[in-house]
DNA sequence: ATTCATGCAAAGTGTTTGCACTAAT
DNA sequence: ATTAGTGCAAACACTTTGCATGAAT
């Protein structure tokens, strides 16, 4: 839905972190997919590559990551989720089908500025989560309901 | 910083729900504050007035107010938080001292309706998070880090 | 009297950590 | 050679659940 801005492996190596084989795998899944996915989807998916690799480093990778901004790390209501596409954009996820879909984002500087006059704050950054049924379960009848 | 629209220990009835002691504590508790309090902090405000409650009662009353809508629950990196604000609002959480407070809502309508243009997705609601450092912790040197 | 709500304890989740070993530098 | 990174298992924090008792209707 969006361009990525990706990072690649070979950022890696320029902030002081090892290239292992597990990271460059890990960092590779999270950026190939755009579903956002959580810390044992990547697990499983890293698995079928490295059969071998511990959930505990998939964690410890996934927050390293972040930590070095190759990747963010977003809390909702199921956990952990993790996005490759470092690129400003907001999010949708449809209550329906649970799918989180990548939008462009929203008026995003003038927002924030209106904000910060409104509040004396500083603000550095914001996120913008959208919710509601995406564009296939649109016409079905049932919803499934979610947290917000 | 918001008026509140505040939902009074009155609505339990009306909605099937008992009006038990440590239910109407605990809704009371969290419609006091606006620190947005997670299950733990609320479970030790109820205990001063009710010490015989019980943890599981705690989580199970916020479930079952915040599905009446009687109070909000948000998920953010340190876990279930919990709004006695049911107002249309935003939230600022300052990356240095971590509160989080309510803000006015910043232009809702409009950035959903541009949403659901540009994606032909049904947007039901929204949430807007801003991110930065209130008036106290401005002027202030270091800055604690936190996730996103 | 009926049945919803509670307290307790046990069980689940998802995530983190200690440690000895392995591999990237 | 050095030390960051790994796998494993145990520990952890948070949240949910089963069940018998108690309270609101």
């Amino acid at each position: 839905m969006i361009p990525k801005k990706g990072a690649g492996p070979e950022s890696l190596r320029g902030r002081g972190l090892r290239l292992t084989e597990p990271r460059r795998v890990i960092l590779e899944v999270v950026c190939a997919t755009d579903s956002h996915p959580c810390a044992s989807s990547v697990y499983r998916e890293v698995r079928k590559r490295l059969p071998s690799v511990s959930l505990a480093t998939v964690y410890r990778n996934l927050r390293t990551l972040a930590a070095e901004g190759l990747l963010l790390e977003r809390a909702d209501a199921d956990g952990l989720r993790f996005d490759g596409n470092v690129a400003r954009h907001d999010h949708f996820t449809c209550l329906r089908c649970g799918r989180v879909f990548d939008v462009p984002p929203a008026g995003a500087a003038r927002t924030r500025r209106a904000v910060a006059v409104r509040t004396g704050f500083e603000v550095l950054h914001h996120r913008v989560e959208f919710y509601g049924r995406c564009a296939a379960c649109r016409g079905r009848t049932r919803r499934t309901t979610r947290a917000v």
